[in-house]
DNA sequence: ATGGTCGTTTGACGA
């Protein structure tokens, strides 16, 4: 079974890509965020067509996020599972795939430290947690993955002191990611690689890929039974090259294969 | 060299 996470910044100028890699893998479930579209426009018939439920939350413009399943979707909830109000932002979905709960998530930027957004982004951290606790056990089959826009170490960037001081690297952040580490997720990439720059985003400006100048941030984050079923896990960035006339999201596709 | 590019859009703004 292959669950992927999957930032494409724009499904409306990512489709193509992103059948073609459909058609290459076959994941059985693939998490999307930033699709940037409305749910009525969504092409759900495209993704039908290869086999796949889809389940997909999403506002317009800005955010949005889609699970797409070959092995099913059960209880899919877009957004919050918690009664609290919605979400501004369309940010997170939920569904279980083959016995698998799952939620593709697309955590806030943050942008800067001093920034409103920030706290929105710490916020949503903790409620994301809440609402995990609320639908899960520890014990359960889980891949909680998407955009974290977190690093969780220093390997994880490319200039850890350029960095210092900046979004995606602060402690408050780190210690959300702990935090669900301690509820009992699993940064299940780390278990398989110890070294550093292994990416999952690197920005379009300034070569910054061509130049090794990157961040992990795209994160499956599962529980132990999820993690020690794990044969492999791997981000294909291969998928973040490509021409002008086809561009690549500035996120490449990260990939787990579980035994089953 | 202190910017650099995309995608939303047609003027900035977000990442």
């Amino acid at each position: 079974m292959r669950i992927v996470t999957w930032n494409v910044n724009s499904l409306n100028a990512r489709l193509g890509r992103v059948e073609r890699w459909l058609e290459a893998f076959e994941p059985d479930v693939l998490c999307l965020q930033e699709t940037k579209l409305s749910d009525d426009a969504f092409p759900a018939m495209a993704f039908q067509s290869m086999g796949y439920e889809t389940l997909h939350h999403g506002e317009g413009r800005w955010n949005g996020v889609a699970i797409l399943s070959r092995v099913g979707i059960e209880d899919p909830i877009g957004g919050f599972g918690d009664d609290v109000e919605p979400d501004t932002d369309a940010r997170i979905a939920w569904a279980t795939c083959g016995g698998v709960r799952v939620a593709s998530c697309y955590v806030p930027n943050g942008r800067s430290l001093d920034d409103d957004h920030y706290q929105y982004k710490l916020r949503w951290l903790d409620r994301l947690a809440a609402d995990l606790d609320g639908q899960c056990d520890p014990g359960d089959d889980v891949v909680v993955c998407g955009d974290y826009n977190i690093a969780p170490d220093d390997r994880d960037v490319w200039n850890p002191t350029k960095l210092e001081g900046q979004t995606h690297v602060s402690q408050a952040e780190r210690d959300r990611l702990t935090a669900l580490e301690q509820w009992g997720l699993v940064d299940v990439f780390r278990e398989h690689h110890d070294d550093d720059g292994l990416y999952s985003w690197w920005d379009y400006r300034g070569g910054a890929f061509h130049k090794k100048q990157g961040m992990r941030i795209d994160l499956l984050m599962t529980t132990r039974s999820v993690a020690d079923e794990a044969r492999l896990v791997v981000v294909d960035r291969n998928e973040r090259k490509g021409p002008k006339d086809d561009p690549p999201s500035d996120h490449a596709p990260v990939v787990l294969e579980l035994a089953r």
